[in-house]
DNA sequence: TGAAAAATGTAATGAAAGTTTCAGAAACCA
DNA sequence: TGGTTTCTGAAACTTTCATTACATTTTTCA
């Protein structure tokens, strides 16, 4: 990722205490400080270093080369990149997917950029203003309004359709952008409107949002790592990693957010969500269209 | 110790996060690089630090700016002071990026669910198959129709917008069943039926399935872990992990493989798709109804 | 659509950083 | 102690960095 690749079993701390004994005065001397507080003690520059733990910057130079760097950056490149490996998040990493498959295969690579966007977009979501959203949509006095574009739509239809189960007072907007106004007329002050804005922003959506902040409806906004201009009419905006070994964008973290989402919203209306969902089931049932519900 | 001695109640990282609304597209890109992987990245040279974010230097050094530092040196001796801190506290630390969550935030655990089903579906799914079913669909000769059930059906819609795209002869099968046989009408031999059917299995979905395969049509069926009974009509089935701690089912891996097919299809049509890609594009212009395709 | 404003990168410049050389200081040994 | 070896840092030197000014591109808005 950095680029920095340079190869090496030994971490420098390691390398440090092994050579210890064979360390010359001013060398144990940097050694020392070198270990005390590392690694962040190593990484400013040489002179820091140097003046750091009281001796010369050639001091430092020779040191690092007798830990096997060919010069102080690449001992510093050397300290960023276990301290990456060390405070890497756990989601990172995986045993091989699919067995018996070369990396290469377009399977593993998907799999992957999921992954990747997956800890990449939790790394930098902000919980608190995960519960706040899920909070206001499980506020049942307002409406909740939800929008996509060409290709957000499924994503649009999947979450009205699980958020209509759950609560009452969920409407699906049209994706025909014509008729999006008579929607903006139904909205009441303090309504809540979902709206899915991914890559190629339409022009039409932010107008949407405009329109929608204007008479006091509170937006809900899932975009991607970029942000879509709607952002700024939004009170909550979801920031989500798409990238994807693909002509497309992926939507697989877009669709997890979606569903924790739905998650959450159902745990705080469970009484009067599991009520529903039992009605639906029965209705279900009357009409023999579908078998059981749960 | 460090001699970095500059006052602020605020991280780097939260001053990032609370300025991205207002960043511009460079920055933001910049600002994604950074908290990706924070705060190792930047730490290198305000040239390695343009570089991984794909902008120039000056982009950095106003960015710097805007997060009050006075420079980036100064910027730099602020991260170093806030991993010190970081690194001296392990519990700091844990809060810090670990994703900033609480292990049982339902972020988390829906997450790590999530992560479970993508390596227990992938370790089970047979890559030969796969390409199988990708050469299939990437036979322009035959049509393909695509067909979900009540909750599925945003995902086959999904998968249908993409494959629309790519090739020609691909129509969405409507979800109101009484209207299957009508399309059933419409299948040649030779053609391809993708099926979405997750839990509570719809009895008419499997009369579709008899339905379809008695004309001659071949059958790709992406269903749960426990099999679809439609799946003894398919020629493929992928069989998709889909637990999750919900009162739903997730529908996340099936959707990372829906993903994935659509690039590997794709892929094969590639030069004709793109053409097609790029005529849609034109289109898309002409009616001005949304920017860029790509 | 075109003018004005904003954003972004190229290139030049001065300021540090990192490296090397070398002379003096310290340790070692006879 | 004197000679030798090893260690250390001051200073010169080269390279890279961070910053600034400016030109180009992109965006915005009338």
């Amino acid at each position: 990722m950095t680029g920095d690749q340079i190869a090496s079993e030994q971490t420098i701390s390691e390398a440090i205490r092994s050579l210890m004994p064979t360390l010359t005065r001013a060398e144990k001397q940097l050694a020392h400080s070198l270990l005390d507080n590392y690694p962040v003690s190593g990484l400013g520059s040489i002179t820091t270093v140097a003046d750091n733990a009281k001796v010369s910057t050639p001091t430092v130079a020779r040191m690092v080369k007798k830990l096997g760097c060919s010069g102080f950056p690449e001992f510093q490149a050397r300290l960023r990149q276990e301290l990456e490996a060390a405070i890497s998040n756990p989601i990172a990493k995986h045993d091989r997917w699919a067995t018996d498959v070369p990396d290469a295969h377009i399977l593993n690579r998907f799999a992957d950029a999921v992954m990747a966007n997956m800890r990449q977009t939790l790394a930098q979501l902000d919980p608190k203003m995960f519960d706040a959203a899920a909070d206001l949509l499980a506020e049942e006095a307002h409406a909740v309004h939800v929008v996509g574009g060409r290709i957000s739509r499924a994503l649009a239809d999947y979450f009205f359709t699980h958020m209509q189960v759950i609560r009452p007072g969920v409407t699906l907007v049209a994706s025909n952008s014509n008729a999006w106004p008579h929607y903006v007329l139904n909205m009441q002050p303090g309504d809540v409107l979902v709206m899915f804005d991914v890559r190629r922003y339409e022009h039409d959506i932010l107008k949407l949002a405009e329109m929608a902040q204007a008479q006091g409806v509170r937006i809900i906004l899932l975009t991607d790592q970029w942000g879509s201009p709607a952002a700024r009419h939004a009170e909550f905006s979801f920031n989500i990693r798409i990238e994807a070994p693909s002509a497309w964008d992926s939507s697989v973290v877009t669709m997890t957010v979606v569903e924790t989402l739905i998650a959450a919203v159902q745990n705080r209306l469970w009484d009067d969500s599991r009520d529903r969902v039992k009605r639906l089931e029965d209705l279900f049932d009357q009409t023999k269209m579908f078998r059981k519900f749960v």
